[in-house]
DNA sequence: ATTTTTCTGATTGACTTTGATTGAATTCGC
DNA sequence: GCGAATTCAATCAAAGTCAATCAGAAAAAT
């Protein structure tokens, strides 16, 4: 039995359905009924084919809705694997932290390891531009800052002219920051020119510019310039990381650390 | 609308049993069976379920929360309970708002449910200093703007002094505000200085100040003053708030809409 | 207009969940 | 350590919910 829609009245109600499921997150098929005016057989087949799609979870009385297509902090949090080497990256860049610091977090998936481990840590300040970051010290944990900005929903970060205001009125003393590209001749890259202009204007407002890359990240460009290798001042990466890049960015002054 | 009172679907429980956790940290079967309208075999049988994915330990009597999974505010976002009222007051606060406008929203429970029935407008910019609300708009919905501030925990929003350098940037059309009290003498009141520091400034740079108050902001005087009656344009509320206090409002040039 | 296909809603039996009961296990006071 | 009180787990009946099936209605195709 092929996938072959007849459109009557059905997507219709599926994307009322949807509606209501966003709403509520958790639904009965007994409201839907009086929702959707249908019978509860029309309303579980419509839940069935839902679920075959993925968008929402059936559970015995209703259904409930699958964050997916959301794209809440959560879910990015459940999908972002966090690898063995990022999380050492991110155990590593825990040293540089000293009481009554007032760090910079970076958006990025190993910048969000280090995030994790700042639960404990009220003796420090955090500033950031990374709702994930945020999300994850939003419960317990340091001063949080959050600099203000329009949200790139792809990283979920906060970028664009507006970071400006509230980064110009504060003093950073680490940033600890991620890239997607990192390379002797184009520096630091992005993907997006807000988010590089974010990250350039972080840099060049703090003391200490501690980066956290992985290997992969080693001698790729990437879009847009988010910074000169001038301004950093550590890099934390792992082993795997090349060496002979490792070794030039040392002659250039940089604390390389491979974990 | 003769809401019955029929035993919620299992994962609502579940969720509802998560946030007593967190907020109580140890719990007793007894609370819990009061708490969820649940019989002990109920709870016990949504422990053992709980347990089972490592959220919780049991122990006689009861259960403590299992540390490392805790702090997710994407939880307590959802968590929270929205009330037939509220939810109606939202739904009748979506008719203020046109294509291209630029509009707020503050925090608050009310103004948060506004937010779950914006995900769908693409036409317009949101402006909020709630984490919540950001997190509900994160995944899709309109251009989102994040005031930026310090993390004020138990509300979940940005306060402070430097949510004032993003704000002075913005032209907004509509701001949709919250309140924890609302009387003819003390204007709007809010339990934090710094909170009700943000509200003024919003409300001061504003075009059109919408109030979603529900019935029991009524008469009520909170610590700290938030914004005068005199800002205030739009007052959406139910049906149950106070009538010579409805009449008063509207005498001082309020629109007082109940639902 | 008729046939075919798809969709809807009702019926039925099977399954799941819930709350009460009862005997076993655990804790607390002495 | 022993007994009383509480709490737990297992079982069962009742209620609710689900999936399968079928017949009729609506739409599409011929």
């Amino acid at each position: 039995m092929a996938n072959t829609f007849k459109c009557g009245l059905a997507p219709e109600r599926w994307e009322r359905l949807r509606q209501v499921l966003r709403q509520h997150r958790v639904v009965r098929v007994e409201d839907l009924c009086r929702e959707l005016r249908a019978s509860p057989a029309t309303v579980r087949r419509d839940l069935a084919h839902l679920e075959k799609l993925g968008e929402v979870k059936r559970v015995h009385g209703g259904a409930v809705c699958i964050d997916s297509s959301l794209g809440e902090p959560v879910f990015e949090a459940k999908a972002s694997i966090s690898t063995e080497e990022k999380r050492r990256i991110a155990r590593a860049a825990l040293e540089y932290i000293e009481p009554g610091d007032t760090i910079y977090l970076d958006g990025g998936s190993t910048v969000l390891e280090l995030a994790r481990l700042l639960r404990d840590r009220t003796n420090i300040i955090v500033v950031t531009n990374s709702l994930r970051a945020a999300s994850e010290l939003a419960g317990q944990g340091p001063r949080l800052i959050l600099i203000g900005g329009e949200l790139r929903r792809i990283s979920q970060t906060l970028v664009g002219p507006l970071t400006r205001w509230v980064l110009q009125e504060l003093h950073l003393d680490k940033a600890f920051m991620g890239t997607m590209g990192l390379s002797l001749e184009a520096g630091l890259t992005t993907t997006d020119p807000s988010e590089a202009f974010t990250k350039e204007l972080v840099m060049g407002q703090v003391r200490r510019v501690i980066l956290l890359a992985d290997s992969t990240k080693a001698g790729r460009v990437s879009f847009a310039r988010a910074g000169r290798l001038e301004n950093v001042h550590v890099l934390i990466t792992d082993k795997q990381f090349d060496k002979a890049l490792a070794r030039q960015l040392a002659k250039k002054g940089i604390e390389v650390v491979r974990v």
